[in-house]
DNA sequence: CTGAAAGCGCTAACAC
DNA sequence: GTGTTAGCGCTTTCAG
């Protein structure tokens, strides 16, 4: 029924292993000997088993994405970016999207083990110690893209998002504001939470503010996060001339509840993001941001990745550059009143 | 090095169709000699061969899926949906991204056919003829989601969307308006593209209204070619008072260039999106628009697949339930002028 | 209820 | 250049 190696070979009156041999591309097989192969392949429409490739070569062409949320635009271009570099050396992806639920993970990883993944990639950071573990002693490579886990040596590929965090509300502070506001992320992610509220606070440090907490929020990166979030904020006497989020989603959601509440964007506050997901420019205003230049992360994870499983030397750490993307969300502010 | 069955069976003190019989939960092992096995397993923390066991059982536990575009948020709903139901049944799911390169999508389905997956869940429509005449004669089974394609007798699961169309297009016509334009998808798509058209289209009719062709625009499903259209569509002697698109980020693109030209939305045109993704009711003012229930769509894929793969009768046609969702952006018009 | 043994379809070392 | 052969790690009859 199924076509196999033996059939080719014989239809091309040839061994398996010539076979084999044009299959994989080998040299050392007659001009002669290859054309009656790829004719016999072609006639019978072989096509070889990559079961049997994987058993036998001890290789799957599989790369495993460990994601936090698909729906994330900006997990959605890393993984396209990584899925196209990936594809044209004929690796495949095998997604496994986490979705908050942090139980699913360690079962993932252990099928990812049972696939024999040529090598993982890791997008997600809230990992428990029991996968943390598992990461430690696990037979396939390993790469941390857009996330960075404590006490695990791992190679991660990020934006330096302290810095990015602290660029951010500096624009703020140099269009004039004083009393800017931040949305954080998770503060359980050390990444794209802890690590931009540091540089916020750098920030403003530096520019001689002092932190009122009353200004600080934690969001979970949702749109709802930012709107609800904004709802208080607004409700404060001493109400903020600008906010920070670190997330677009969530500074979409905060804009959109000072819009709805009244006030003009940016005349009356300025809005700053983080990610510069397509829907940045897609609201009105459009929003102000912080690239982070998600189809390079992808790309230079895969690769870095693929620099691992050829027991190439690969630095531990790769900062990729970030930058601002000034739209219209933030309006300078006269200091009079 | 691996620790394998043989190490579990030794350690276990049985044989190894005893240690495959209890890792593939079958009965008829003793008590006792399933205790010792699942203690050997853990010990050595054995994990099976994924490529050892599709080779052996001719099964791989893998499902393709072929997807146009991966950032595209109606798409990522429906396999974040289907991931979902997938890996509760220990599937996992090969990511194919054809991002409109028609050309992957031929070499996606070999791939697909080396890896002996399962199933594939197609949601792409515009494949050639090559990729047509090989999902006739392939092996595995193969469901298709949100499209439909000419003379492919393949189950589909879709919603009826000449039906949603029309009661879109309708819905504005209740409200009143007469000079409804629509910004149509990419007409090679039957599903997206030329059906929706045909709703709009029969919906004009019945109201007994002459269809316009300079009102009908087509697009590609990107917010530019909203933005773009819909320019278009504003240099028109005789604008038009309300806008169908057919896809959200469509009827975002067309309603943001409304704005920015400076006219009032939903005062002076209203629109009218198709899918109803998250964005939808982000932006302001919200959109009205179609709900396609992505999740739904993709569980109910899975399962047909998983059917499908069990050799159970299907049903060749399913049609999910559509809905109006209608929020801030059409407004009701009145007749005089 | 358990074990022996024959593959599954291919790769890769080795011999020629 | 080419063929032979021994696995890769598991499932699955078939005996017992």
């Amino acid at each position: 029924m199924k076509v196999k190696i033996d059939d080719v070979a014989k239809k091309a009156g040839v061994s398996i292993s010539t076979v084999s041999r044009v299959v994989n591309g080998y040299e050392h097989v007659s001009k002669k000997s290859k054309e009656r192969v790829e004719k016999a392949i072609r006639e019978l429409e072989y096509s070889p088993s990559q079961a049997a490739r994987s058993l036998a070569s001890q290789k799957s062409k599989l790369i495993g994405i460990i994601v936090p949320d698909l729906t994330n635009q900006y997990y959605a271009n890393m993984i396209t970016a990584i899925e196209e570099e990936a594809s044209k050396l004929d690796y495949s992806i095998i997604i496994c999207n986490i979705q908050e639920n942090m139980k699913k993970e360690l079962k993932y990883m252990k099928m990812l083990k049972e696939m024999w993944v040529d090598g993982v990639i890791l997008m997600h950071e809230k990992i428990n110690d029991e996968t943390k573990k598992f990461l430690m002693d696990c037979s396939f490579p390993v790469v941390l893209s857009s996330v960075k886990i404590d006490d695990l040596k791992l190679p991660n590929i990020n934006i330096n998002d302290e810095q990015a965090a602290f660029d951010a509300t500096n624009y703020l502070l140099e269009l004039g504001h004083r009393r800017v506001a931040m949305i954080s992320g998770d503060l359980r992610d050390i990444t794209a939470g802890i690590s931009r509220l540091k540089g916020y606070k750098r920030a403003l440090t530096e520019a001689g503010i002092k932190i009122d907490e009353s200004l600080i929020k934690e969001g979970y990166f949702k749109f709802e996060d930012g709107y609800n979030n904004m709802k208080t904020l607004l409700m404060l006497k001493d109400r903020p001339t600008a906010v920070f989020a670190a997330s677009d989603v969530m500074a979409i959601g905060a804009m959109n509840c000072a819009m709805d509440m009244g006030f003009e964007v940016p005349e009356d506050i300025s809005f700053m993001g983080f990610d510069n997901i397509d829907m940045a420019s897609v609201v009105r205003p459009r929003l102000s941001t912080v690239n982070q230049p998600a189809k390079l992360i992808g790309q230079v994870s895969f690769r870095t990745l693929l620099n691992k499983m050829n027991d190439k030397m690969i630095d531990e750490e790769i900062v990729i550059e970030h930058s601002l993307v000034k739209r219209n969300s933030c309006k300078e502010v006269n200091f009079e009143g």
